[in-house]
DNA sequence: GGGTGCTACTGTATCGATCAAGTCACCTCC
DNA sequence: GGAGGTGACTTGATCGATACAGTAGCACCC
């Protein structure tokens, strides 16, 4: 720390003073060409790194970043094709308008999550996907900086961009409905962080759930079907999970003819765990998976189609662009393919 | 500004120093439990949101994040699966040291990309898939902070992950060699960023190219195959420029019966615009793909298998952990598919 | 009763820069 | 020859916090 090389070093050594040697750096025709040279030499010479970032942040007070959390673990959150389609549309628009992305790590219980939030050296955040009782959310709110919650959970105040989740959710129910399934199960993510998932789960627990768009989901899948059916929670919102969801839903008497899962990915492994089996989709178990990801249209399964991409746009735009509405509800749509209709294949 | 809430404006208000006031922030246990409630609570009151990051860190000299940055449009680079894969790796090296990770845009000419590197207040830089020429690199390396540069450039003295770029094409094109193939053509993603890509480019070019992977990609499949053969560069390394290069290739006279893609992205396209013209895949055109992300397998195409998570994670480790070694290339893999071999479908 | 130790604070320097307001020498021009 | 202008720097304040060295007040104890 002694040995730290700053302006006031350079300036002293070229017996200048501190602001020269700053002007070099950032208003070069505020002196002379050679004095620039000979500072930016000794620059060289002595190892100067430029002006420090965090020195100049505090000064000037800029703040060209957005942070974005998610719930999970960085390294989780980048594997979900519904993450990255939102951070792709994020990323639009932060860079369109030159600010910088800092991404968040957003795992419980390690006190980290909120030491992050509070030390991030940026201007707003986004929030992606937090349980309603997120640690995080709170610290994130008391920064008093522009905030925004992309799907849940749901605050009054509190800048939000969302889907019509239960909405999507009842159409996708109507229609194996409408398609003559009488027997249907539901597969969901988890709906709390208690890492007890990967089970049949009863009423209470889908009533105590801390993710609003799980919630919602379900609502909706009931609503459709007209009455509560059994639902599988997974550990966590991957395909192996969503397998063996399918797995212990199909040992159920009788055997549903279709499952309702509540992203892409669960499906996607419900499917494969379905065929494993030997059985046929939809002939056998009709699926319909939520989100409609890339992979949904290539393994022509059924969905909810949500504007992925519209979203991370639309959470841009509410960050950095002053003066705009409070909420953003994007539509979805019920994509049908083959996964339950062999003619839409 | 004027009305800014700082430390001293608590400290003023209630008549403490601003010391006590940080104290109540970071040091509970050094102040009274009773004058802590009531800095918390005068803190609420006039709506401060906690001490500074800014300004805490450049007190305390901090610098817990990681930098990233993509040669291209971070939109763009977050749709590119390799890119994924090595930013899940990287965040799993990152989030177990605890360390932040901030991305920065890379597009050349804006002036952007050397301006975010100068500002960015992290600790340490890693710089993926850089043509040889980009000013960021001069910025990261002047900011005198650990930089690790992933898969090129490759300068001396820098720290630097990659992977064995050559000997994978060499085995590509020796495989294809091998089944008999007489008529081969390549499709490489750009080799510079003057936008003159999608076309079939000559020696001079490929020498001249600013993307060193490419440069050996090329390098190793003249040598598999024995001499030079037409190659068909592209603009943007993405599966509908694949599919244009294909297009482009067959149209040759011999058509070619094999294609090496630079990259899965370009193979994938390229394969889709084959079967679209009514020919086999590998029948009548074989398919070989470089890098082996995730769709490959699913498609069946035959691949040059990399570790690309590993690749991120050994990143991670060369910029967290001191004294490490300055160089690692891991070793990549043929993978034989359905696109060159019926058999292994 | 004075030395010791502890709690609960305060005051000052510092982190590394930027900025507004000078200073000073030199030139110009009527 | 004096007013005014200009180029090339310097000075001092400031951004918002943290670190370190005090210090006041009080209890304790032989």
């Amino acid at each position: 720390m002694a040995g730290r090389i700053t302006l006031q070093t350079l300036a002293d050594a070229l017996g200048v003073s501190r602001t020269t040697v700053s002007n070099a750096y950032n208003r070069p025709d505020q002196l002379a060409p050679e004095l620039r040279a000979a500072i930016l030499e000794k620059a060289a010479e002595l190892g100067y790194a430029g002006p420090d970032p965090a020195a100049r942040r505090l000064r000037s007070g800029k703040r060209r970043a957005v942070a974005l959390m998610f719930s999970a673990r960085l390294s989780y959150a980048v594997t979900d094709p519904a993450a990255i389609a939102l951070l792709q549309g994020l990323t639009e628009a932060t860079e369109a308008k030159g600010y910088e992305l800092l991404l968040l790590p957003g795992q419980r219980g390690t006190g980290v999550e909120v030491e992050s939030v509070r030390e991030a050296v940026v201007g707003a955040f986004c929030l992606y996907c937090m349980p309603d009782d997120h640690p995080a959310l709170k610290a994130a709110l008391d920064r008093r900086l522009p905030v925004v919650v992309v799907d849940e959970p749901r605050l009054p105040g509190t800048f939000f961009i969302g889907i019509e989740d239960r909405a999507g959710a009842r159409a996708a129910a109507e229609h194996l409905r409408a398609l003559g399934h009488e027997h249907v199960a539901v597969i969901v993510d988890r709906l709390r962080d208690d890492r007890t998932g990967d089970r049949i789960i009863d009423a209470a627990r889908i009533a105590d759930g801390y993710y609003r768009v799980s919630r919602e989901r379900i609502a909706g899948y009931f609503e459709g079907l007209g009455g509560a059916v059994t639902v599988y929670e997974t550990i966590e919102n991957e395909p192996a999970a969503g397998g063996r969801g399918a797995e212990a839903l199909l040992a159920l008497s009788p055997r549903p003819t279709a499952l309702l899962c509540a992203s892409d990915q669960l499906a996607l492994g419900a499917i494969e765990v379905i065929r494993a089996a030997g059985l046929e989709v939809p002939g056998d178990v009709a699926v319909i998976g939520y989100d409609d990801v890339p992979d949904a249209a290539r393994a022509g399964l059924t969905t909810v189609h949500q504007p992925l991409l519209e979203k991370g746009r639309e959470a841009g735009r509410l960050l950095l662009e002053p003066n705009t509405e409070r909420e953003v509800i994007l539509p979805v749509e019920l994509v049908v393919r083959g996964s339950t209709d062999p003619a839409a294949a």
